[in-house]
DNA sequence: GTTATCCAGTTCGATATTGAAATATGTGGA
DNA sequence: TCCACATATTTCAATATCGAACTGGATAAC
């Protein structure tokens, strides 16, 4: 009955990196202002960084959601004021998100919040560090996606 | 209104990061066998590795799942008679959880169905490829589990 | 111009997950 | 011994998420 199974290299990359999606998670999370969730922190920044105008499919592909889930989101964005939803006038089966000035200012909470988080970071690591790590780290998620 | 934002090296790497773990657990979603949940297996991949006689804390430890969380997983396991779980006789608050025959039987077609796509991702990369990525990715744990 | 098909978004039921409260059991001093 | 505290597990309400079915609007082919 031996216990131990030495893994191999790609399944300890694996692990490793499931261990560090899930602590950036959970820091994030643990950070945001009241009333955000993890979810809605993540449409703010897409929002905020890719512009508005974007529609909820546009939203769920970059997130890798279904736009089931990005209804939910929306829908509790909406809620709390943090954006608007509106109708496209020219094709009528898609919406426009956009931020209220509220929004922003709850994008721009969460930012300060987690800033100190990506200080000590940038501390511990150098930025020579992460751009060598980012050619096979984005070589293997363009491998994935294209495995059907 | 300048839209794009150029990213920050760790920025990118948190997102490709990200990216992989979806798509990681997206890819073993679907190849299990009917009737296995990706945390299912995870539980009984956990198990089959590191050996029996594993308490659900231990288990909710080494898959960063809180110990409701466990709770669920092992009553739908259990459910199926793929695990059992027995009283520990020396410690009373605790458990033990094992692995079933159909419960093993279960993990080697997980296994199976799961082999075909890390046979192919081995022709996509090179073991010296992970295994070199793999100190960057360690520190970069290690480093966030650190920060309280 | 109809019709078949495709695309955007919503709804629903099921599962997963968290955080917090509750229960039960062990343990280490006064 | 008794009590305060710590540990293991469960429960619960709330949120997230998926996949599948569904609705309504565009589009292409004929």
């Amino acid at each position: 009955m031996s216990a131990l199974i030495e893994d191999h290299p790609e399944v300890q990359v694996f692990d490793e990196i499931s261990l560090i999606e899930h602590g950036v998670r959970m820091a994030i999370s643990r950070s945001l202002p009241v009333g955000l969730t993890y979810p809605q922190y993540e449409v703010l920044n897409l929002i905020a960084r890719r512009g508005e105008d974007l529609t909820p499919i546009v939203i769920a592909g970059s997130l890798k959601m279904t736009p089931g889930a990005i209804t939910n989101t929306l829908q509790r964005l909406e809620a709390t004021q943090l954006i608007v939803v509106v109708p496209c006038a020219i094709d009528r089966r898609k919406k426009r998100v956009r931020l209220t000035p509220e929004g922003r200012e709850a994008y721009g909470r969460s930012m300060a919040a987690i800033r100190p988080k990506v200080e000590k970071l940038r501390d511990g690591f150098t930025q020579k560090e992460f751009r060598e790590a980012l050619p096979f780290l984005r070589a293997l998620r363009v491998w994935m996606t294209e495995q059907a």
